[in-house]
DNA sequence: TCATCTATGGTTTTT
DNA sequence: CCATAGATGA
């Protein structure tokens, strides 16, 4: 593994700790324009230490300052502090900016990482005490699920009414709550039919086979290693001097233990964390965590961080508003200097699309600058929904207007489906005994080896006790298998021989061969041949694979990493709107923020609520705390009234986080077309007088209580209406004006290409909006500007 | 073995 | 409605 260098990591300088302090006689820079809470935060290094950081209050500042006080005051050397952040983007940052408050480049922090990724290193190292080799790989959910199905199989169980991915998922549930196999309790005995506990069994011994662990395991073994083996436990207890965790709200049991123990020797634990913003628990984390800390470390020291540097009052006073319903918190009270700003904005609209259309055009407006408003640029504006398939109404609009977008958080790099396929070939070649990998390569590309000579291979391989490839060259070599496929797997089980050779040559660029290999595997070829129009991207994908490789010094060390990573966050292009799921936006924050779909039932959602009840609905309330938190100067909350679920019309009622909402620093907009403002919503935005705006306001406002959008008049009407059928189909616009510049020089029937719709055909135009049945995605109505002729799909305006 | 049809089910997501 | 996975026929 390229970017652990063991050496580094442990080796104990021979100079004493006390006179490796940085000579600072000058006052430690890092600690300027720190507030009193951040400075006693980053003072207090000795002794357990809990940081409530309510969002925006700079918690990586005063977390990156710790770190750097430590390293000058000599307390600890850059190798002996643990850090354990959530994502390698966070874990990136934090080393970054570690090394720009010390003015140098530290010599590296080799346990600042994710709780995986260092679990990965130390797990390396005593793999044998869980019965792996220290070179075990790292399944990806993949793989995990595809082990798991052939064990429901063999089991003979019935994989439709017990699917493996549902058994993948209760794996993982007791997986974070550290149960070994042995340790599943009774009362989880009727998991999965009854067969849950062990089917866990066995999974865990085809991984021990395989040598292979899943990232639940990661945790686990080291758990189970730290437990078992006090010896082992003891070294790392004395050698982590300061530990610091990060979004310490988010660990969930497992990754709570492995600190726990980590953390007896020196007891210098410091972790940082708010636990209104937790929000992961159904992926096992539990605020039970950060609630019980001053427990679990007697004596422990509570530092508040509440000064907010991120938002207006009357958006802190939101979400103040709204989080204050739930019970059972530590409680901060976030405070700002600024005293300027507008009121959360608040709109109801008729439909989901209308909806989306709103946000387009303020959108727009925004970033021209409106109302004596400065201008804000695309990028610092976001749409944070609840659930991602309400992203799919934004993309359709903005693609309509040709507003720039870009969707944050959708398929990872690394989940791609042929990022995976390119590692399987690499994996191969690296190590040919990796059967996963194998298998699913040797029929990608098309080699006409199917099921049945795969089960050929499968038995080949079982009746000799050896490797998928191996039992291939058997099976070649016994003639059993003749034709067309036997060729084509002569050639690929030579050449991964081959490749794996070339592995091993020093002089070989690692480069240069994963080219090689995904030439004269033919992979890059079949997409090539390939006339989807994903398939472009997913050879740029596949270049952008090659050159992620160059930051290594060979395959193993890349694999090692892409096993771990997920950011692979290549940016171009001008200023975009972004777009993203709640989840994807903590951490984040945007000068302008819309927060569309406040609907109960989508939000806060059904499911949430009915498998968890009041503690699904707290945890989706902390959701919407997050939201109205990302938000710097403009906040606007929005439903719709109606909206298409699975193709059917549904209503709904405003959610009940509205409610929560202080009336005091609301702005209730007109909802277009359906109160006060005239029938058509398009238009309302830019338009919209101010005196309407300023009406409805009033109106909605006068009354007693919340900012009740129920009880506004047109909410009644709406209500009245909705419970029958939505009187207007929703996609039935005014006719567009027509911009006699604009018109397109394509004529119906044309053949065209779109970067995301790929071909189509041209059916109608109308004005610079050509409507378009497109080959995959069906017929759409799509701006001139995105679309070329079909010859020419190289050069996409995009 | 591959392409096309049909049924199914459908938050949130990192590692 | 729409994506996707598994079953079915060529």
């Amino acid at each position: 593994m390229s970017s652990f260098d063991e050496a580094d990591a442990f080796d104990a300088a021979s100079v004493p700790l006390s006179q490796r302090a940085m000579q600072s006689a000058r006052p430690a820079p890092y600690l300027d324009g720190l507030n009193p809470a951040q400075r006693e935060a980053v003072e207090t290094l000795d002794g357990p230490v809990l940081m409530l950081a309510g969002a925006g209050t700079g918690k990586t500042r005063a977390l990156t300052a710790r770190i750097a006080h430590l390293m000058t005051q000599g307390k600890a050397r850059p190798n002996e502090i643990l850090a354990v952040t959530f994502t390698n983007k966070v874990a990136r940052e934090m080393k970054e900016r570690v090394s720009s408050l010390l003015g140098q480049t530290v010599e590296g922090m080799p346990w600042l990482g994710t709780f995986h990724a260092i679990c990965v290193k130390l797990l390396r190292r005593h793999a044998e005490l869980v019965g792996l080799k220290s070179n075990f790989t790292i399944l990806d959910t993949d793989d995990q699920i595809r082990l798991l199905k052939q064990l429901v199989v063999a089991e003979s169980i019935d994989e439709k009414r017990w699917p493996p991915r549902q058994l993948a998922g209760i794996i993982d549930h007791w997986k974070n709550r550290a149960w070994t196999p042995a340790k599943v309790p009774t009362s989880e005995a009727g998991a999965f039919n009854h067969r849950g506990t062990e089917l866990y069994d066995y999974y865990q011994q085809r991984l021990k086979a395989l040598n292979a662990v899943d990232f639940g395991d990661l945790l686990l073994h080291m758990v189970t290693i730290f437990q078992d083996h006090p010896d082992v436990l003891a070294q790392y207890q004395r050698w982590f001097r300061y530990i610091l965790v990060d979004e310490y709200q988010d660990t969930n049991v497992a990754q709570y233990l492995w600190l726990r123990l980590l953390a007896q020797g020196h007891r210098n634990i410091c972790c940082v964390g708010d636990d209104d913003q937790s929000i992961y628990g159904w992926r096992g984390a539990e605020v039970g965590n950060i609630l019980r800390f001053e427990k679990d470390f007697p004596g422990a020291k509570v530092v508040r961080l509440e000064q907010n540097y991120r938002s207006t009052p009357h958006i802190l006073a939101a979400a103040a508003g709204v989080i204050d319903a739930n019970k059972g918190r530590l409680g901060k009270t976030l405070f700002t200097d600024l005293t300027e700003g507008e009121r959360v904005r608040l709109i109801g609209h008729w439909d989901g699309e209308e909806e989306a259309r709103w946000i387009g055009e303020e959108v727009e407006s925004m970033s021209r600058g409106t109302r004596g408003m400065e201008p804000v640029s695309l990028d610092d504006q976001a749409i944070l929904v609840r659930a991602s398939h309400q992203m799919r109404a934004f993309e359709d609009r903005f693609l309509t207007i040709g507003l720039p977008y870009r969707v944050i958080g959708g398929p990872r790099f690394y989940e791609r489906l042929e990022i995976r396929d390119a590692m399987a070939y690499f994996r191969c070649a690296v190590s040919p005994d990796d059967d996963l990998a194998f298998e699913r390569i040797v029929n990608t590309p098309k080699r006409g080896l199917g099921d049945k000579a795969q089960q050929k291979i499968q038995r080949a391989a079982r009746d000799n006790g050896t490797t998928l490839i191996d039992g291939a060259r058997i099976l070649l070599a016994d003639k059993g298998l003749t034709g067309k496929g036997a060729a084509e797997l002569r050639v690929l089980v030579d050449g991964l021989a081959r490749w794996h050779r070339m592995t091993r040559d020093p002089d070989q660029s690692h480069i240069e061969l994963a080219e090689v290999i995904l030439e004269e595997s033919g992979y890059t070829a079949h997409w090539q041949n390939d006339k989807t129009p994903e398939a472009p991207g997913r050879l740029e994908n596949l270049k952008e694979l090659i050159k992620a490789l160059e930051q290594f010094e060979n395959l193993q060390g890349f694999l090692e990493h892409v096993a771990l990573i997920m950011d692979n966050e290549t940016e171009e292009g001008g200023a975009k709107v972004s777009i993203m799921t709640l989840h994807a936006a903590k951490g984040l924050e945007f000068p302008a923020v819309f927060l569309p779909g406040w609907e109960d039932g989508l939000f806060p959602s059904q499911r949430s609520m009915d498998e968890s009840g009041l503690k699904g609905l707290e945890e989706e309330r902390r959701l919407a705390y997050v939201g109205i938190t990302r938000a710097e100067r403009v906040c606007t909350i929005s439903f719709a009234a109606n909206r298409r679920v699975y193709g059917q019309w549904q209503s709904a009622l405003p959610s009940r986080f509205i409610d929560e909402l202080p009336e005091a620093h609301v702005e209730v907009l007109t909802p277009p077309g359906l109160y006060g403002g005239g029938y058509g919503a398009a238009g309302m935005a830019s338009s919209a007088s101010p005196a309407i705006m300023a009406a409805s306001q009033s109106d909605l406002h006068d009354r007693a209580g919340r900012a009740d959008v129920y009880n506004s008049p047109g909410w009644r009407r709406l209500q009245e209406r909705s419970s029958q059928r939505p009187m207007r189909q929703p996609s039935e616009q005014r006719n567009m004006t027509i911009d006699l510049d604009a018109v397109s020089s394509f004529t119906d029937g044309d053949r065209v290409f779109h970067k995301k719709f790929g071909y189509g055909t041209v059916m109608a135009i109308e004005g610079d909006k050509l409507d378009i049945c497109f080959d995959k995605a069906g017929q759409k109505k799509v701006v001139a500007k995105f679309i070329v002729d079909a010859d020419r799909a190289d050069d996409v305006p995009f």
